[in-house]
RNA sequence: GGAGGGCUGACCGAGUGGCCGAAGGUGCUCGCCUGCUAAGCGAGUAGGGGGUGAUAAGCCCCCUCGAGGGUUCAAAUCCCUCGCCCUCCGCCA
């Protein structure tokens, strides 16, 4: 949720929403509705303020005084009443279109979309395709089987099988424990949160098309555990002592992937669950900016201690989700496609979702809303699918990452074991 | 799945229709006192929103006693729905 108030009063807080490519009037609309209910706010108070204190003088008054003065009362309650209903109408309507405000992107983000991220650096040498890309490779090594994930549930469904499994827990636990040397809590999330977490994580209402329902609508299977770790704080307030809070979650995410029909069909680049280790951490507004540079410090140690090709990039204003104000993405190079594609990505909330969640810093500066950022750990199976192409050796055998060795119990998988 | 109990301020805890935004205690802050110590005395101490004002101080108002609705001139107190916690029975990995 944005700070209308802020809107209303600072020039550049609006600019920083328009260069996210809102619907047009969208805001205009918004501040409309908002000047409409603070008059109605108002008057209503006004009322409300006359009633206590007709109240208040009734029960001090002497009971034979008592009834006249309640008939007067009463006359007041229907006005009051009516202003209420017409004043609940338009919180509502104000409150729908406010939801779609996304967080306006931060003055250090270029203009434009998809294509016009500023790539911050590129490290590491872009090697050649391998013999096989990922999906041939990890078939025939048996890593991965989507044919029979796809009679079980259907496309964009895998299983990750022998030591394509234990390499799967082996980025798990490496991700994991690098992640808490750097200070965050470990935390094993739910998978399924209610409608209202989803709404105050800042995925509802604009992700929504791409979010499992279950149990009639009751539940909703996360599409990343940063919504579980949100909830974390909800409705506190902290003392400044305990910021920054910093969460390292668990969870296997689940995406409906609407509107990708044909994109990234092969091998398990794309799927619709996966197991995915997520940095959140909760900090004062003034320190946000030095611990998102943090939280892609660590994603750019991890990947660089993977061997892997990489580069930055600042996510453009028309990129930017709803919620983030600003955005870095690693994409590692994929040999196969010649080129780089997203495997981590890491936001600044700013205040959006904690004024949504009501986490609150109090502090020598009184109480303020929190700035909440989050970035991805490692998402398993997209990782999955770089190891496969970069550490498939020439004779076809597979070489485990020496930083993955420590959890795998093996260094190398021979090219015919376990070819069916 | 069944039965019962509970949810009050940073914490503990009182409070069954008006004088309750809320006794008392603990903690915390400030001051005083005391040659010592988790001692004593006094004062202060929730949050959110709106108005005014200089996006100050101050002042005024509204809301909040798990959440949302209802009854009433008036609700922490009565009624309904929901959420969460605890206990017992059943079931279960």
């Amino acid at each position: 949720m944005i700070d209308l108030k802020r809107l209303r009063d600072e020039p550049d807080y609006r600019r920083g929403i328009e260069r996210k490519r809102v619907g047009e009037g969208l805001i205009d609309e918004v501040l409309a509705l908002d000047a409409e209910r603070r008059a109605l706010v108002q008057e209503v108070e006004a009322l409300r303020a006359r009633q206590n204190a007709a109240s208040k003088e009734i029960g001090k008054a002497a009971p034979d005084e008592r009834p006249v003065k309640i008939e007067a009362a009463a006359a007041l309650k229907d006005e009051l009443s009516a202003r209420e209903k017409e004043l609940q109408v338009l919180d509502a309507r104000l409150r729908e279109l406010a939801l779609q405000v996304p967080n306006p992107a931060d003055a250090s983000v270029p203009d434009g979309g998809e294509d016009d991220g500023e790539v911050l650096r590129v490290v590491g040498d872009t090697p050649p395709p391998p013999p096989l890309d990922h999906a041939t490779y990890s078939e025939a090594m048996g890593f991965v089987d989507t044919k029979h994930a796809a009679e079980a549930s259907g496309s964009r469904f895998a299983y990750i099988m022998r030591e394509g499994a234990l390499l799967e827990l082996a980025l798990v636990n490496y991700a994991m424990s690098t992640i808490v040397r750097h200070g965050f809590t470990p935390v094993v999330t739910p998978a399924l949160v209610r409608e209202r977490t989803m709404e105050e994580a800042g995925f509802f209402p604009t992700d929504r098309a791409q979010v499992y329902d279950v149990d009639g609508g009751e539940l909703f299977l996360l599409g990343t555990s940063e919504v579980a770790l949100s909830a974390l704080h909800r409705a506190e307030t902290l003392a400044s002592e305990e910021l920054p809070a910093r969460y390292v979650g668990l969870s296997t995410c689940f995406r409906r992937e609407a509107g990708t029909y044909g994109k990234d069909t092969r091998g398990i680049f794309r799927v619709h669950q996966f197991d995915k280790v997520e940095m959140f951490s909760f900090t004062e507004p003034e320190h946000s900016v030095e611990e998102h540079e943090r939280i892609l410090a660590i994603e750019e140690e991890m990947i660089g201690a993977l061997g892997l090709p990489y580069r930055v990039t600042n996510i453009a204003a028309g990129d930017l989700g709803a919620a983030a104000a600003k955005k870095f993405d690693i994409e590692v190079w994929l040999p196969s496609e010649g080129a780089y594609r997203e495997i981590t990505s890491c936001s600044n909330y700013t205040d959006y979702s904690a004024r949504r969640l009501g986490t609150r810093v109090k502090g020598a500066r009184g109480s303020r809303l929190v700035h909440t950022l989050n970035g991805t750990g490692i998402a398993v199976s997209r990782m999955l699918v770089l190891l496969f192409e970069h550490y498939q050796q020439a004779d076809g055998s597979f070489e485990v990452p020496d930083v993955l060795r420590p959890y795998t119990g093996f260094t190398t998988v021979a090219a015919s074991s376990n070819r069916r």
